[in-house]
DNA sequence: TCTCGTACGTTGACAGCGTCAACACTCAAA
DNA sequence: TTTGAGTGTTGACGCTGTCAACGTACGAGA
């Protein structure tokens, strides 16, 4: 039975996510897991329902980051608009972790789609709400239904990030490292300006 | 040592596309992908390298036929524009095969980045160049880079896709089914003229 | 103070997995 | 006829996720 926050809970999530940033998916066994943490094998069964349970809370804190990334770099810096600096921020935390950002995109269902990961992905749409409106009152984009506008967005840069992810973006495709990625991004939102 | 076409190897594919189809990735194991080709559970080994292998045959095959569909489908038809056929077959072909569509954007990397992928994914590619170059031929797309645009296109199809795979479309955020996606594709495209 | 239940942690064990080594068969080329 | 490569099989290995059984610490109620 998962108390909410026990230091211990934090302190496997904690192990997993340093494994899944050194080794990838395949060094987060839940032997591994348990060691790294300082406990034995199958401590985190008393955590976690599951592997995927486990896996599915790395994953809400992977998407809570990432939407309070992007606010961040949004509010923060003056060097260019409030919709570019979040949306880079956006991909560069997705490449920057990229085991981590495919946690939420992988194949295999989120165990517990229960009102914590629905909240944080609702409140992610709603950072990119804010860039929308933000952006079409002075100007930057152009008219339009800011929710399902914020969505193409979202969609866009998921897609960026992750071709860039899976290496379907190296040369001789279209770009190269990240400022080629940075070009692509700025070339997708002048043309969104519509 | 894998010979290239051989009836065997294309049965155990076609094997592993089936039960990857019907039950997801984990229903594809080495052994049932052996039964279910009429085979022995470690006859895949003869054919490939690795069940890592094995995987990226059948993600190599989604992309030909990913590319293939999306040609086709331009061409054909002329209830709407060739840019919104291609773009619309090839949403509809990923969130229809769901499991194999998620094989191309795995995290695992795929094993063998060979020729073959390479050249299928330059295809898919070269697809979208075509849609733009005719799209922006006829007004439909403003100027631009076309190669780097049908990247963005690219990007924007797979994030719409994928979103709506791993359920992050649903409501109460965006958009409900198909009709609801599409909706989004449109606005997407429509955001796009510039 | 004693007791007891609950949360937490451990070890032992199991079936299923990917993988490899050893072996067997088939058949075309020498 | 011999041979070698290609193709298939079974046995066995170590690793994994998972569960049952067991131990322990500790706060609440008698």
């Amino acid at each position: 039975m998962p108390r909410d926050g026990g230091p211990t809970r934090s302190a496997i999530i904690a192990a997993a996510s340093s494994l899944l940033e050194a080794g990838g998916p395949d060094a987060v066994t839940l032997r591994s897991v348990g060691t790294a943490a300082g406990l034995s094998r199958s401590a985190p069964y008393r955590h976690f329902a599951d592997k995927a349970d486990l896996l599915a809370a790395l994953a809400l804190q992977t998407l809570i980051d990432l939407a309070a990334g992007v606010r961040e770099a949004a509010a923060a810096g003056r060097k260019d608009s409030r919709l570019h600096r979040g949306c880079r921020a956006y991909v560069t935390l997705a490449t920057t972790r990229p085991h981590h950002y495919q946690l939420i995109f992988g194949d295999r269902p989120i165990s517990n789609p229960s009102s914590a990961i629905e909240a944080a992905a609702d409140d992610g749409i709603a950072a990119f709400v804010d860039l929308v409106e933000r952006a079409q009152a002075n100007g930057e984009l152009g008219e339009g239904p800011p929710r399902e506008l914020a969505t193409v967005l979202w969609a866009l840069l998921h897609g960026l990030a992750q071709l860039q992810i899976t290496g379907h973006l190296s040369e001789p495709r279209t770009v190269e490292g990240e400022a080629g990625l940075n070009a692509l991004m700025a070339l997708a939102l002048a043309s969104l300006r519509s």
